[in-house]
Order: C-alpha cells, then structure tokens, then sequence
DNA sequence: TCTGGGGTCCTAGGACCC
DNA sequence: TCTGGGGTCCTAGGACCC
C-alpha cells in the first residue's frame, strides 16, 4: 500500500506553532510581495477567502473579521517540512519527498493500516504541532484521491483508507466526485473530458486507456491504469538533481531604469549560484528574462539565452553575461514588472571540463568558499558585488513577515 | 495602486544525417 | 520534373504540480 501524507493548510498551519493563541482563528498566508492568498486556515475558507486571490481583493474581509495576515516565511516553513519529512521516514519502508508540505510512503508488510496511519497523525501532532492527512491506496493515483477524501468528509478524521472502505464504497466516492479532482487532470484537460462526456472520476476510471492516449498523452493513459489500481508510477525515494534552476520576482512597482534591472539580474543570479553551488552543479546555458505587468494591455516578454562555454558556477563569472543580456534585452521605453534568471545544462562538479586558456577560476577558487563562510555567519547580505549596490528598487514588500523562529538563534521565541 | 515562485514532463515539428 | 525510409537531436509550447 502507498500512502499520501499531506500537511494541512502547511503554511497557515507553520504560523500558528509559535502564536498557539491563533489556532481556530482566520489566518493566511501571503504570497511573495504579499500579493495573493496562498495558504488559508479553516476559518478563513469559512469566510469565503479563496485560494490564489490579490490580497487587496479580499482586504475588506480581512478587517472585518480580524484575519491575520501573514507575508511568507520560507525559512521556517522549510525547516518544519523538515522534521515532518523526518518523523514520517520512520513510519515507512520507503519514502518519496514530492513538496514541500507532501510525501508517499511506501508501507508495505506493514498491518492494520488505518491504526498505523493515526499513530503517525498523533506522533506528527505531538513533536510539531502540524496536522497531517493520510490517504491509503494500492497506486500513487489512488492514494492521492484517498487523501482528497481524507480531507473532504469529516467523518474520516483526516484518514482515508480506500481498501477498508470496499470497491462499492470507493466506486460511488468516484461517481459524485468531480474528474478536475484527479491529481494530473488540469483544468484544461478535464475540459476536454468533459466534452467528451467524462465528468467524474469513475468515468476516467472506467474509459478506454489506449483512447486517452491517443487523444492526451502518456501521462494521462498511466493517471486511468492508476485509477484502476495498475501501478505505473513508481516512488521515487531519491530526489532526482534538478534539470534546470530558476530565480524570479516581481517588482514592487514598474521599473523602467537599466540599473534598477541589473541589480535585480545580480540578485537573482547570485540566488542560482548559491542554489547550484548547494548541489555541485555547473551550468552551461543561462537565460536572462523581463517582462512588463502581465494584468495590463500590451503584455511585453522578453529572453536571451547565452550560452556558457565551459560551465561555470562562479556568480562573478557569470556577472559578466550580465551587460551583454542588457543590451538585447533592455529598452528604456518599457515597464517591466517581473524579471529573473533561469539556468540550464546542468551537470555535476566531475563532468565539467575546464576551459584550456582560462585561468581566471584559480584564484576564484578560494573566492567563493570565503565568501559562502563569510554568509553563513554574518548572513546573506554582509558580502555581496558591488554592482549589487547599484539600486534596491526590485526589493520584497514582506510587510506581515513572522520571525525565524526555529532557524535563527537572534529571533527565538521568547517566554516572558 | 495592489494579481507568487519554482519545478516536471510530453509532443510536434524542424534540422540534420545516411 | 519526379523525390524513400529510417533515424537522432533540439526547441518551443503546452500541460501539469505544489
């Protein structure tokens, strides 16, 4: 049996460990630049708050009932993923990471299941404070849709069990059940279903797999096996190395200044390398990209792709790609609202071969690790490129940013 | 005024090869 | 003027996920 463990509300819930006061309370969670919702607690979904909408849509609401808000805080939100991740490794003979707030368990051998599956909910409660979901079914697919059960009918209690349930009971669970809530079934595709007059999950279940292909693809051929307890998907308990690595952000407000750009580029490339250089990895593509306010008329997006002669990882090498990216990119005429770095190619430490004629990385070589030390210890900002410097336009609104509590010593929770 | 960020995979079609 | 068959590799674009 596979499980699918979900954390509830992940973010909203993180937030509410160290303020105990605000549990049962309407909180959310805000996006990057504290744009849009994108983590709720159960009270605010009774208020009707969505997911995915602007903050300044739904503000009203927020004063009205007192919501809390809250800009997001990546740094504890991934070191509680940790321990939950950790704690849920020992239940299982095997276990695949999928996100942050998401893991499969493989738990075969393992007896009465459904016991099994509350031991993890109290063990998880008990030494984070963060409630979980577990959805149990012979596939990948099926114990998605178990956990969406998990979720749905409180008489559940957050464990969903579809081999305990019985055929009759999960067939019927499928019929009344929407085919968008497939996990791999987007909007656009359950579109397409539904025109072709497959509306429910026991409609896929029951469709002619080699169809679906034919008119989807694999993927969509393996998510109807799956249905149907054939396992085509496997548990990937080692994290695969990233085939490509991106950094990306909007502006707080249009920029149109060249040096309000570049200083954005450095950030984010300076991100990517610190992202590579964590993995071993070396690049041999790097993509610059802007783009103007996607909401407004005459949408603007623009890239280059340079390409990297011997691959590099070295921010100050890669720096130099910057003002060549300007050139083709940059246009003083346009308001650009999102810009970002993507790079591609990438291969480990071993397989990279050195440029003959280059000797700018011997000395390089120490430049980097004393800068990383430098980091650690005094935090990210206390060394950086000087051409860094040039502007802080592109700086995050984090207005409702809650403290580190668990990954930085200055910022502990205090008992008084 | 204000609308996230970071990933994966598949397919069609073009360029090129013998 | 007519124009095969069988491949590989790359890229853009589209779809999905959290």
């Amino acid at each position: 049996m596979i499980a699918l463990v979900d954390c509830n509300n992940f973010y909203a819930s993180c937030e509410t460990i160290f303020r105990p006061e605000l549990k049962e309370k309407p909180i959310i969670v805000l996006s990057n630049q504290d744009g849009a919702v994108i983590s709720r607690s159960n009270a605010s979904k009774v208020l009707g708050v969505k997911m995915g909408v602007p903050y300044y849509q739904i503000k009203e609401i927020c004063d009205k009932y007192g919501v809390q808000i809250f800009s997001s805080n990546y740094a504890l939100y991934n070191s509680m993923s940790k321990r939950v991740m950790s704690i849920l490794g020992n239940f299982a003979v095997s276990q695949e990471i999928y996100s942050i707030d998401e893991s499969f368990l493989d738990l075969n051998g393992i007896d009465n299941l459904t016991a099994y599956s509350e031991k993890m909910r109290t063990t998880v409660m008990q030494w984070t404070s963060i409630p979980i979901s577990v959805g149990l079914g012979s596939t990948k697919v099926l114990a998605k849709f178990a956990n969406y059960l998990a979720k749905k009918h409180k008489f559940l209690d957050n464990v969903c069990n579809l081999e305990e349930l019985g055929e009759t009971r999960v067939n019927k669970a499928m019929q009344i059940t929407d085919v968008a809530e497939v996990w791999g079934v987007g909007w656009r595709v359950s579109r397409k279903l539904k025109q072709m007059n497959i509306n429910t999950v026991y409609d896929l279940k029951i469709a002619n797999p080699s169809h679906i292909r034919k008119i989807f693809n694999i993927n969509m051929e393996r998510v109807v096996q799956e249905l149907n307890g054939i396992k085509c998907i496997d548990l990937e308990e080692l994290k695969k190395a990233n085939r490509h690595i991106i950094s990306s952000r909007n502006f707080d407000h249009e920029v149109t200044s060249r040096d309000d750009l570049k200083s954005a580029f450095i950030y984010h490339i300076e991100n990517v390398c610190g992202k590579m250089r964590k993995q071993n990895l070396f690049a041999r593509q790097i993509i610059f990209c802007a783009r103007t306010n996607r909401f407004k008329d005459n949408y603007f997006s623009t890239s280059i792709e340079i390409a990297i002669p011997s691959a590099l990882d070295s921010f100050r090498y890669i720096s130099s790609y910057i003002d060549r990216a300007l050139d083709a990119i940059y246009k003083p005429d346009i308001k650009y609202k999102k810009c970002g770095v993507i790079v591609n190619g990438l291969i480990t430490g071993e397989y990279v071969t050195k440029d003959l004629f280059d000797n700018t990385n011997i000395k390089h070589d120490k430049v980097l690790p004393a800068v990383e030390k430098v980091r650690m210890r005094f935090g990210k900002s206390a060394i950086k490129l000087a051409s860094a410097n040039l502007s802080d336009a592109w700086k995050m609104e984090q207005r409702f940013l809650s403290k580190r509590y668990t990954t930085d010593l200055n910022e502990l929770l205090e008992v008084v």
